[in-house]
DNA sequence: CTAAACCTCGTACTATGGTACGAGGTCAAG
DNA sequence: CTTGACCTCGTACCATAGTACGAGGTTTAG
């Protein structure tokens, strides 16, 4: 179980095997040795970083940033609070993003509230009204 | 005022030019009239188109979506409750996108919290055993 | 021993929303 | 009538995160 191919490695990870390519060459996974054939050989820690990579990303950490966390990672002079700053950092970022959504959330449950609805024409509809200008009340 | 060349179009709507020429060759923008030249001509409503998409775009719609929109604006038979649903939809599309940020910032913010800090070594970061393992506790 | 399964690489393509550039033609002011 | 600003088009490029494909070589199971 110690020698995976670059098949082997994907499947084990639940990634798409061009994906493990993808990752080597942008730089998130090492290269790995090679055969004489050529072939890509892993060991198991590929798959943990491949896990890491992936629970990095379900963290909402862009592929930059892992690369990032994984050279942190991997350098014995890394302290926790380095890492900590990191997730500090990508929670007040999703925080923005949650902002952003519940601004336009609003402006749009406003929009649907006002808005007169069934076979009403465009012309009182208040969605199409605040579309087409910008002197619209609803928004 | 009534003939704009792209260049006054893009001002008077405060677009990039390149983005009006892009916005003609996808679709959201109809092709204008030509002068002899070879040169884009448009009326009013061709800034009131842009005005609407950059407000449709403010609103989290895509340029598709917004492609459907105009073409639903200028079918006469269109009611108003045809936009709401649209609107509607758009609406609980932001409020998944706000869960899943909600979900990701909630772990964010346990990993945080649970994490030591300062300088203690990674093997005691829980961010890192939760990025590390599957088996944190953390996440 | 052969056939299937797997691997190699490079390149091109997907979606999204644009931006940049170069060669050339046109238009308006001085 | 020249100069500069504007326009034309096609093409390529940016970020992001991959996916797809084809030609060829290797490995493994029956």
């Amino acid at each position: 179980m110690a020698h995976l191919t670059v098949g082997k490695l994907a499947k084990a990870a639940d990634i798409n095997i061009e994906t493990v390519r993808y990752y080597e060459r942008v730089g998130i996974l090492p290269s790995p040795q090679r055969l004489d054939s050529g072939y890509r050989v892993y060991g198991e820690q590929a798959i943990q970083r491949l896990r890491f990579v992936t629970r990095a990303k379900s963290l909402g950490f862009s592929l930059e940033e892992i690369k990032e966390l994984l050279a942190l990672y991997t350098r014995p002079s890394t302290d926790c609070e380095v890492i900590c700053e990191r997730a500090r950092l990508k929670c007040t970022d999703i925080e923005k993003r949650i902002a952003d959504l519940k601004r336009i959330h609003k402006q749009l449950k406003k929009l649907e509230k006002n808005c007169p609805g069934g076979d009403k024409k465009l012309d009182e509809c208040t969605i199409t009204q605040c579309l087409n200008a910008g002197d619209c009340r609803q928004c």
